[in-house]
DNA sequence: CAGTGGTCTAGACCACCGC
DNA sequence: CGGTGGTCTAGACCACTGG
């Protein structure tokens, strides 16, 4: 007695499972093609008829996954032309919120120079926001970003450790000025979102020495942690710089 | 004689504009349905099934235009029940565009007042923000807010006047607290999101006096672009406070 | 022009809610 | 149970893009 009579070429492992919507699940596999790199950023994945023939499913079905990976922000529709992979939060979209007054130039990407990398124990904070496990580490860096030779921004990283281990075993001097780009090259890492706490405070002696600053003058402090693909918090940063030498722009909804 | 024989309950003047689509259409005249009250806030609407029909039109199509009143926050979906109108659109959730936080957690209303108000020509650049012709004019208003009596927050705002009429033409005396539910109540405007730039700089003595600060004390500069339904600017804001007494939190995206 | 996504239809069946 | 929104189908035609 046959169990599974059924004869058409059906895409192994491709069950559904009860309680989960059909393009929720078709949204789950085109989600791990982007990640795993099957669909890599920046390309045209294949186009809706195709993808809805190959899934044995309607075009209204296949759309429907679409628009769930393009309200993520994983996919971009161009009418006319295809479903293009986002090239992820890039570090120059992410600095776009920063802009220095040196000269009357348009915001270059500034050079970065790494002035620590160390690994240590995770503490409670950190452990809760990066889910990990009590007892987990991390890799702590600072870092100076510098424009045009002169510093603006201090930062201050912590990056959970089974996930940046690639990270913590490669050599400092070959990290890139973008540092979201090298996460998801090195590491598999895609930054999608981030949530910045903006302040205002003013520099201690220490850090001013190394801005170039007096001691006192007035700095902003961006505490930014961000999230990957599946909304877990991987990066907690804190960027000190300059206050009158920044700008940011926020959506509101 | 009867100019319009039709005895079917047709809605009058309901054809889609060239170039519209057919659910932006529907989406339109149901945005107005609410902003006219027709559809108070907290109720539930007809059933998508009497929305296709007495439309004319089908089911997939009334859905895709709730969809868009539902992305745009003005209506509720809830399964097995029906279609709300959200609650508070003309309450406390406008505070959702109030970004700054006071030290403390909460985040009371700060009180308001109105220190002047005046009438007078759109520079340029304001005409362009606000789609007005050249030539037209503008309500300037000034007001001062504060938190348990202390002054903490100067405000500058610019209204474009074909559209605030009925604001030009009460008295700031009776204004509330909240603008934006104001907007709404008086001039039938619903702003729906907002761009804010923020920038430091030193005040000014004329600033820091109404602020009772000292002159040249560091201080945040927020300044707001806020669009209605039609994602049109309706409003400029330049929100001055104390840098110290702030925080700000933005998503990015 | 061929290929793509965008709109729209007229149904069907399922899942949830409250009575 | 009846009524609601949620999912899905199998088409059709339109609008935009590029060669």
């Amino acid at each position: 007695m046959k169990i599974t009579p059924t004869s058409l070429p059906v895409a192994p492992e491709s069950e559904p499972e009860p309680g989960q919507s059909r393009y929720g699940w078709l949204a789950a596999g085109m989600r791990s093609r982007i990640v795993q790199g099957e669909w890599p950023p920046g390309e045209p994945i294949p186009p809706e008829a195709l993808l809805a023939k190959t899934h044995g499913v309607a075009l209204g079905t296949i759309r429907q996954a679409l628009a769930l990976l393009v309200a993520e922000g994983l996919l971009e529709r161009q009418h006319g032309k295809g479903t293009y992979v986002k090239a992820g939060l890039g570090g120059a979209s992410m600095m776009r919120f920063f802009r220095f007054r040196h000269g009357s130039e348009d915001q270059p990407v500034p050079q970065s120079r790494i002035l620590r990398v160390k690994r240590r124990l995770a503490d409670a904070d950190e452990s809760d926001a990066l889910g990990l496990p009590t007892g987990g580490s991390v890799l702590q860096v600072e870092r100076m970003r510098s424009l045009h030779g002169r510093p603006c921004l201090l930062e201050h990283l912590v990056l959970g450790l089974p996930r940046f281990d690639a990270l913590a075993e490669s050599n400092p001097k070959d990290w890139d000025d973008l540092l979201y780009p090298m996460y998801q090259r090195v590491c598999g890492v895609v930054i999608l979102r981030a949530q910045d706490e903006l302040s205002f405070e003013l520099l201690n002696s220490a850090d001013a020495r190394r801005l170039e600053l007096d001691t006192a003058h007035p700095c902003v402090r961006v505490q930014r942690k961000a999230f990957d693909m599946s909304n877990q918090c991987v990066e907690l940063r804190t960027t000190l710089g300059d206050a009158f030498a920044f700008q940011y722009t926020a959506q509101v909804r």
